[in-house]
DNA sequence: CTGTATCCGTATAGATACTG
DNA sequence: CAGTATCTATACGGATACAG
């Protein structure tokens, strides 16, 4: 789709400078978004959430191997990165319920582009050797 | 995304001192791409590699910030990962050429949706908590 | 020119135990 | 139920020196 011009520079056909500086891609968006979601349990995270909203507990069950620390660092980052909404329904044991907001549902598609290579290209993470 | 892992791959021996370790997101072959492609320099390096083949030096010249050793290291599991090819032409000087192999050229068109989300949500790199 | 070898500081992941 | 606190292990990134 590079041909697309949404006015933003895409990937494939961006003109790109002789040198590229530090400041553009130390903080660059998109390399803090992949580092984000190519830790342990975002991305199994996410796609569990694209199902349905779940409490803390359903999530900590249907992950197999979370531990309840990463779970609740997972889901604050999450929520910081403005993917996840969390909502408290102050009762007693209290219930917290996580959704994808609609920004964090509007990232799925294009997850499921790259999904669709990894898959169709076999890129297992072999070991690095 | 299911949690079996077929096994860790045994560490043969090497007698390089240094060595890539295992990741622990080889469950996930989506997840572990991520992971990979999250890290300081692969990002930038394939998108300079989309544009042309470059040699090592090119690259270090126009990354600016990565020394020899990273950008090394980056190239070698860009290729690992099947999505470099290197060549090397036995001159003296030695000139290598790193180049973006079939599917590392399929997979930019994908990120770019990716990245056309993340520049879209100002998904800037936040500090993690 | 194209890398390796060593050493080091920091960030991230996880296990376990405890709590409002 | 939904988290924190503490502690440890390891991975990542970088500086510098050296080599084929």
């Amino acid at each position: 789709m590079s041909g697309t011009n949404t006015g933003v520079p895409s990937l494939v056909d961006a003109p790109l400078a002789e040198r590229v500086p530090v400041s553009e891609y130390a903080a660059c968006p998109v390399t803090g978004l992949l580092h984000r979601l190519g830790d342990k349990w975002s991305l199994v995270t996410l796609v569990l959430l694209g199902g349905r909203p779940h409490r803390f507990n359903e999530l900590h069950q249907r992950i197999e191997g979370v531990s309840q620390r990463m779970l609740t660092r997972t889901l604050r980052a999450l929520e910081s990165d403005g993917l996840v909404r969390r909502t408290v329904h102050p009762t007693v044991p209290p219930s917290v319920e996580y959704a994808l907001t609609s920004p964090g549902q509007a990232l799925l598609g294009p997850l499921s582009q790259v999904a669709d290579w990894a898959v169709e290209h076999r890129t297992d993470a072999r070991p690095t050797l």
